[in-house]
DNA sequence: AACTATTATTGATCTAAATCAAGTAAAATA
DNA sequence: TATTTTACTTGATTTAGATCAATAATAGTT
């Protein structure tokens, strides 16, 4: 195990996503060892690069706080997004086949991170071979994750797919147990519209259809969940 | 080590899949070890279950010959087909999270499979540590394939879409040592336009266009490419 | 606070591919 | 082989959402 100098050493133990993270389904003796290798990295501001498309992967990054978009760049120069990370989630994973990122992930807002380096976390999967496993589920996530995210954009219509979007973020805010009927989303319309394939007007048009039917205003970054039910009816 | 007394049990050392399929990047004498793990399954028929949604996870699979079809079906009661798999491929690691598979897996021709019990693969991983590298490989490639098919869907048009399914297709029947000017792909176009989210009516379209100007023709299950380079070209 | 650059909204028009329709061809089954 | 079913083809019409356009609101900067 390599010594950590300038790093900060993060506390996994005393975290709150513990559940939700990386650690979950370890036993306390591993998570203690897992500490070991992980370090919380300087805070991010919006729009800080965490990796970008060509960077050599060393490292999975958990997020803490804050938000992480992953989006590559296509020959017309349109950003497309992959998907919002929120506290507890992992990214980078995508690179470990050839050891190089082949997306880019920015902060979305201000943003902690805790970075596991890899060689060291294969180090340690030799004494708790528990954690590859979990490696291996989280992985198995992302690709049904995937696979669901083609369903939304080939399968539904604008109405259903801005709203199964805001849907999921208020599920996962809530997962997370923060306030989830009124909370902040620093998200442009312009990146909904790249992560779910449609054009920032339309989304405006279905944000408008959703507030005259009182189910949900976003204005000025800020969410208001009026009616979840109908909210869900929408998205599914 | 569980005896192995039904099943009939392979021979990767002799495979000439090894540098496409699992044994991909081992040792000799880690091939030799693999090999105590891996099952020949009974070949299946066109349309045969491989596995289905709900059943429980058992193991990967590795196509030794024919194709497998992975697919889910929506609420509509439509078919959602998320990959095409050749020789060499691994599939069901998406069920690796929650031990249940969640897609469909049927045969998409005569097809042979080699299915290595999962459990048994991680009793060997203590011992030959690179095998977990290598399923953190397949399924890294998975995450990005998904990906780069959302963009193919939401960004390019039927007759990029279509130019470049066939285009892969190609590519991956001859890194397979296939003949791939005129290969037979027992696909039908309503799979295709799955595939792809484009109706049988449209492929048939591309198709048409595609055969009028000499690029490629696709009749009754024989696909002849005639222009590789145009073909290429269309596709990216 | 004034200025500038983004971002969001709303309406009018356009378009790629879906849907509808009506046939032909191929494959499966009797 | 004849019959039935399934798959493919081609044309006419429709439509969801894109594009174009012209403000309005917001955020960032001096």
């Amino acid at each position: 195990m390599t010594e950590n100098l300038n790093g900060n050493r993060s506390n996994c133990l005393q975290c709150g996503l513990q559940k939700i993270c990386f650690p979950k389904g370890l036993f306390r003796s591993d998570v203690e060892r897992l500490e070991q290798v992980v370090d919380k990295m300087p805070t991010l501001d919006r729009g800080e690069i965490l990796f970008k498309a060509g960077d050599k992967f060393k490292s999975l990054y958990a997020i803490k706080a804050g938000m992480v978009k992953i989006y590559s760049i296509n020959d017309n120069d349109e950003e497309i997004i992959h998907g919002f990370y929120l506290p507890g989630d992992v990214v980078g994973s995508e690179a470990l086949a050839d050891k190089v990122h082949i997306f880019n992930a920015v902060a979305q807002d201000v943003t902690s991170v805790c970075s596991i380096e890899m060689e060291q976390l294969q180090d340690l999967s030799k004494v708790v071979p528990n954690l590859y496993t979990h490696i291996l589920s989280i992985m198995s996530r992302d690709i049904v994750d995937g696979r669901i995210h083609n369903e939304l954009l080939t399968k539904k219509s604008a109405d259903q797919r801005v709203a199964y979007f805001l849907w999921t973020m208020v599920e996962r805010y809530q997962l997370r147990g923060y306030q989830f009927t009124q909370f902040r989303l620093n998200i442009l319309h312009k990146e909904v519209a790249s992560f779910l394939n449609l054009t920032p007007e339309t989304v405006s048009r279905v944000m408008a259809k959703m507030a005259k039917d009182d189910i949900l205003s976003w204005k000025k970054k800020e969410v208001n969940v009026l009616n979840i039910d109908l909210l869900k009816k929408l998205a599914l």
